[in-house]
DNA sequence: CAGCATCCAAATGGATACTG
DNA sequence: CAGTATCCATTTGGATGCTG
């Protein structure tokens, strides 16, 4: 028992291979939950729990199984405190921080697009 | 029969509400294909067959749902021609090409991750 | 040419309960 | 606190064949 897959520490979770480096970074950072804890991160190392209460809707069972891929791909680091209660922190990598602009651009363009929908909507609907 | 949803024109297909505009990007430019159909789209407008010949290992279904959600959310603008055989273009929208610097920084990014990775291999499995 | 229909496998995401 | 384990629903993706 143990263990969510058997990718630990060195190898990439890709769910295929290829050649273009637009599908590959789409891999690492696709899905609905990690660039939302890419963001979080970037506010400053964080806890296990605290996560959990900053990202809405998230289950136990996805935040974990979202650090777990990140974690693999080298884009957050996972620091474990043997202390009781334990303490895990998860914290930004350097490679991982390079994607924050991006999400940044990301962000930009969602909030863009909305009011452009909705502006839309109000001739498009009159 | 005929329409694969009942979103044709007007609607966008998000599969869950959400304040954050980052996951609301993230719904719209997600996913394996999209994004390489808009870099496809950027080098000028296309046909259908261009399109399924360009992106390598897309199948008619898969190319079919992603352009109809792409158009449904006002990223890209589908063109018939009344013609024998049927012609149709696909081209970008203004909003569409917003999209494309930030796809170019992803590339750029995922050819950096994907170097530092192989980098590190070296070292690591010395 | 530009697709749609059908069937199917795998991946993703979620609810709930339990643990070192 | 920081997860696991199990079970289940939905979504995504694909193979193949057919059509206006």
């Amino acid at each position: 028992m143990a263990k969510i897959k058997e990718n630990s520490t060195n190898s990439l979770n890709r769910k295929f291979l290829t050649d273009c480096n637009l599908t590959y970074a789409v891999q690492l950072m696709g899905g609905r939950w990690k660039l939302l804890i890419l963001m979080q991160l970037n506010a400053g190392t964080m806890r296990y729990g605290e996560l959990k209460k900053k990202i809405v809707n998230i289950t136990e069972r996805m935040l974990t199984l979202q650090l777990r891929e990140l974690e693999a791909d080298g884009l957050i680091a996972r620091q474990v405190y043997a202390e009781v209660p334990p303490r895990v922190e998860y914290t930004l990598t350097d490679i991982g921080r390079q994607l924050v602009p991006i999400c940044d651009a990301l962000h930009g363009w969602g909030t863009l697009h909305r009011s452009h929908v909705s502006g839309e909507a109000s001739t498009l609907f009159h």
